[in-house]
DNA sequence: CTGAAAGCGCTAACAC
DNA sequence: GTGTTAGCGCTTTCAG
């Protein structure tokens, strides 16, 4: 791959001719500029984005900063987030923390090295490693520190929003699977749900799970609880958790909904995929990603964002692990 | 954040030995190491990786090309593939190119330009412009050129195996739900279905399916199978399809694997989550990604790697959606 | 309109 | 052991 030295000379200009065409910055002749088209062409060169970041002092990079891409709700917002990244003319370095404090902090560590312009992170595990970086960072679902902007959807709501439509739906009994302490998300639902039942002068059980997306340790927690049939409602954390304990209770014969209805969090593929298809509260990924590379974009240019919690709103989608309309006609004679 | 020269500067010492000092390369006393340690510490510097490509001549940063992060095999590849990268002291740049065309090539182009030292792409659809890339490239599932290395499961002997294993359960009315003819993989499964057919003498019936993921499609697609319910046992092209099509199968009241059995590929997390559980071809993700990985930085590192083809075995992972082997015992009384 | 030259942050010869 | 210097590929003044 020649330099843009040689592109000169070949086409017989000045390099600073050849930089002015390329990023089309200054005058060039319509001659000249056809003489250095025609050598990009046949030399195929593409412009060194590394000297010109060393140079500009923007690589054009972002740093994606997230627990596992193998998580439905991750890889989606991956997915928004890349989408916009590029639309802007970022591209994105991938990082997997695992949740991991010291894969994270050597991701830190590369990102800022290869100088991205920016940081999307997820439900750090090194939140002191945050406080004097000096790349703007914006976070999404938890709290990293008070000078982070934290874009979330409203958890508080939705979980609350889950006990009411459990609650309306007919059921007394409720359960709620709560996720690992440690995500302010699935706190934040769980408060929700706690608060909405405490509205309706509701006794609820809440029975916590340590860790994310290990369908196995959820299967062990669930053999616990000895008389899971009493409950009429559960709200799990999130839809895939919900689709194992739904799987969980078909195996031991309880019928979903006439049995116990139950509602996810997400709206992930997962709800359309599992039979009967599960009630979720969504959340509005498109939004939350667009947002977060919008806001990231903003402090890169160097605008003042003085917000620092940005809570979108959640939406029920109900599906049939919750009655479907027509049956809840029926249902409520009965109630 | 400081420059070498900065660094250099304030611990009262050369620019080169600071190099020296933070490469491990030639000799620095201790008591210099340790005055640059401590400005280093203390000024919070991090080398400039950019400056140093531009100069080292390999960015330490890989592209990574694929369809689309939301699917489970390309997650589950990406998960793999970022962890040995990571070992190598590779970065991943995420590239979502949703099988478009344009996309993948705007990609390739800022791959390019931030001088990647390798790619690994599956399902180009611009193939024609890895001809001439002076960039090394590993492709897996897909076949892109002569001249670059392809991984895959075998995914010929894996459409055999699904084939066979519906045989060997009993099933004599087989369908095959095909994927879409762009993507090499489901095509050598569907291949390695008839043969399998062929070979047993068995007359199959099979309906394709033009998209990737797209489960609203699929359903439609069912639709037009008037008598689905004639069939005794159904391979789908991957698990998630596979699933959609239980889920409509359920919804008509067909029991499986009473009526129908069914078997997927790939061996994603859906087969657990599902009920039945989905019996599938696994592909072995695993060593797939690792071997990706290890042969690109084998190109990378100027290797000649004359193989042009490595085929990795599958296997059958037998749940219930087809007979466990405690009722094939008494269903082969019956048979 | 165009080119020479300085400088971005780094590494590696090459002297001392 | 260490510092000076050239140069990696680029952009951008600043003359002409």
């Amino acid at each position: 791959m020649p330099n843009i030295r040689e592109i000169a000379k070949r086409a017989g200009v000045g390099i600073a001719t050849v930089s002015r065409y390329i990023n089309n910055t200054g005058y060039v002749s319509e001659e000249v500029k056809l003489k250095i088209q025609k050598e990009i062409d046949e030399s195929g060169y593409t412009p060194n984005a590394l000297a010109r970041a060393i140079f500009t002092k923007n690589s054009k990079t972002l740093g994606l900063m997230i627990p596992n891409i193998t998580n439905p709700f991750f890889n989606q917002m991956a997915t928004v987030i890349e989408e916009h990244a590029n639309r802007f003319g970022y591209t994105l370095f991938l990082c997997n923390t695992e949740d991991n404090e010291e894969k994270e902090k050597e991701y830190l560590e590369v990102l800022k090295s290869h100088r991205v312009a920016g940081i999307i992170a997820s439900r750090s595990m090194c939140k002191d490693e945050y406080l004097n970086i000096q790349i703007p960072v914006i976070s999404f679902e938890n709290h990293i520190s008070s000078s982070i902007l934290t874009i979330s959807s409203d958890n508080y709501k939705g979980g609350k929003m889950a006990f009411n439509h459990l609650y309306e739906r007919g059921c007394r009994n409720i359960l709620h699977i709560k996720g690992p302490k440690t995500f302010d998300a699935t706190e934040m639902r769980y408060q929700g749900f706690i608060d909405g039942a405490k509205e309706k002068n509701i006794e609820v059980h809440v029975i916590g799970f340590e860790s994310d997306f290990q369908v196995k340790m959820l299967e062990e927690n669930l053999n616990n609880i000895i008389n899971i049939e009493k409950y009429d409602g559960i709200f799990v954390f999130n839809d895939i958790a919900a689709a194992t304990v739904m799987k969980y209770l078909k195996e031991k014969g309880i019928r979903i909904p006439d049995d116990i209805q139950i509602i996810g969090f997400d709206n992930s593929f997962i709800c359309e995929l599992v039979h009967p298809s599960l009630t979720t509260i969504e959340q509005p990924i498109k939004d939350l990603g667009a947002l977060a590379v919008e806001f990231l974009i903003d402090l890169i240019n160097g605008e003042d964002i003085v917000i620092k919690n940005y809570l979108v709103e959640t939406k029920l989608i109900q599906r049939e692990s919750t009655f479907l309309s027509s049956e809840v006609m029926s249902q409520s004679l009965v109630d």
